[in-house]
DNA sequence: AACACTTTTAACTGTTCAGTTAAATCGGGC
DNA sequence: GCCCGATTTAACTGAACAGTTAAAAGTGTT
């Protein structure tokens, strides 16, 4: 009944199969509206909808809704990691590097919404599907390294304090870069848009880096 | 055929109307659950369950869902106001004033983590509750302030470097203290829970004072 | 040409859930 | 004692929605 005799309408004669188009598709469209209305406020069927597939091929592929909004997340994930490897340090000292880190981080929070909220949703799910995916705590053990050893170069220098701890400090990056984008709505609507336009932001950038730098320096007066 | 010839069970006698308690009961488990399960994953008779009155009263008193949802937020607003009335900055240095602020900001976040969940799931709907609400632009006026009282005494002390920002300020402090809330599950489910225990917390706060007050301090090395 | 995997279609199932209805009773202020 | 607002109860409505079913036919590989 289908693949008819009427190829009419948009019907692609000399159909091709691709699976994984379908399923990047797919993940595309459900990305997108999971990162807009969260797991429970999303529908199956806009996603269907959306999709140049069907509903019926969702569930060939995910299994159910958990399942596919597991695999968003990964590919949230993986899709950032992939934006991390641009990051070029070579050739630096500890604090330029360290300040390069904090601005690309920074950045590339603000390009990647789609992803803070996918982290801001998971956050509200108390990490539960996070803590299920394997693939995922490999990306992020890399910003931990990358970070030990910005670390490590710059007490050899003599630059930065003794005793930092690798993690704290990614915290502390993390925790300038995701507020900003995560928390912009309220705070927007609290305190009006200015910080969050051009100058705005260039101003907030380097602060956070001034602040980062400032602290792991060892200049106590 | 309520209020029984036969008031076996816990069914009070001798009852009191009470509109003002029925209200609070309700907003009392309306906000754990819309905290625990967002707005969308939330369910009215599950309110009603836990409440001591009915679902009928529900829709009585706040009309619908969503009417329910702004009224829990702007509850939340208002009790985290209150808390912040504890804090006493008279007689301090601007310096020791800031530093204080911030600890107190930190730990004050720490122990609202319904009123975080309420702000992140806020953020999650482009802050579209909290933008009709006029009572809760006044609470966080007061903040910004508060933080531009402490900026003039330092720059009059010849402490803090010119030119600082209250909202921009607020923001950091902000960002500090939120992102230790909000991201906690998912950032300990990636990087363990050691940031997370009592010697971490208080080497965050610390860290988080420190990244703060040097960045406003006047010393350029 | 056989076989496994992929895709289409649309109706259907069963449940969940926000919001309603109706009639009755109760408390309290006037 | 009268009236109005508060409260109870439980069943109901109607829509939304996750997930299923079935039969058919296409593709690609060997």
């Amino acid at each position: 009944m289908n693949k008819p005799l009427v190829p009419n309408e948009k019907k692609k004669q000399n159909w091709k199969q691709n699976p994984e188009a379908v399923k990047s598709d797919i993940l595309r469209i459900a990305t997108e509206l999971f990162a807009a209305n969260g797991l429970s406020g999303t529908r199956i069927d806009e996603i269907a909808a959306r999709t140049e597939t069907s509903k019926r091929m969702i569930y060939y592929y995910f299994g159910d809704k958990e399942g596919l909004y597991a695999r968003v997340l990964e590919a949230a994930y993986a899709k950032v990691r992939e934006g991390e490897k641009k990051l070029n340090l070579e050739g630096l000292t500890a604090a330029d590097a360290l300040a390069e880190l904090v601005s690309f981080t920074f950045d590339h929070h603000r390009k990647s919404p789609e992803f803070i909220r996918m982290v801001m949703i998971e956050n509200i799910h108390h990490a539960q599907y996070l803590k299920r995916s394997e693939v995922i705590r490999t990306v992020n053990v890399a910003a931990i390294d990358r970070l030990a050893e910005i670390i490590r170069r710059g007490e050899a220098e003599g630059a930065f304090r003794p005793g930092l701890d690798p993690v704290a400090l990614h915290w502390q990056i993390s925790a300038l870069s995701f507020f900003n984008v995560s928390n912009r709505p309220t705070f927007s609507a609290l305190f009006g848009p200015g910080l969050f336009g051009p100058e705005g932001q260039n101003a907030l950038r380097g602060q956070a880096v001034d602040m980062i730098l400032s602290h792991v320096k060892v200049n106590d007066p």
